[in-house]
DNA sequence: AAGGTGACAGTTT
DNA sequence: TAAACTGCCACCT
């Protein structure tokens, strides 16, 4: 059987999978899990990753317009962008530029292996 | 126990 | 084209 907690898990799992210098949308998490509509669950799944090990590179996951809504959860509000921008993202006003590049998505796990 | 909140997204004005 | 409204579901007070 399954909980709400073992989603948290399976949305960190994806959130793991993410490559370098990629990044995705909650939405697509949640319809990768099956919980299309539920992106705002993968929102918070994200706000409990703090908890999760091994770490989840969280600032790898950005809305669908590829805006960083996230940073302020982070210690630093400049963390997120910071850790993209390591990773080759280009960051223009807390928006990825390139999103279509730059954008993976879950299925690719399919694909991939 | 009940209501309000939110790291979103799709639809409608 | 941009802004506002509604749906979604678990968590917090």
């Amino acid at each position: 059987m399954k909980s709400h907690a073992d989603f948290y898990e399976q949305v960190w799992e994806v959130v793991r999978q993410i490559p370098e210098g990629r990044v995705t949308s909650y939405g697509a998490i949640a319809r990768f899990l099956g919980a299309a509509g539920s992106s705002r669950l993968v929102g918070y799944a994200m706000n409990a990753s703090h908890t999760a090990t091994p770490a989840v590179p969280a600032h790898r996951v950005v809305n669908r317009n590829g805006l960083l809504t996230g940073r302020h959860h982070f210690g630093d509000p400049d963390f997120m962008q910071q850790r993209l921008e390591a990773e080759g993202v280009v960051v223009i006003d807390l928006q990825v530029r390139d999103f279509g590049e730059k954008f993976w998505s879950p299925e690719e796990l399919l694909e991939a292996v």
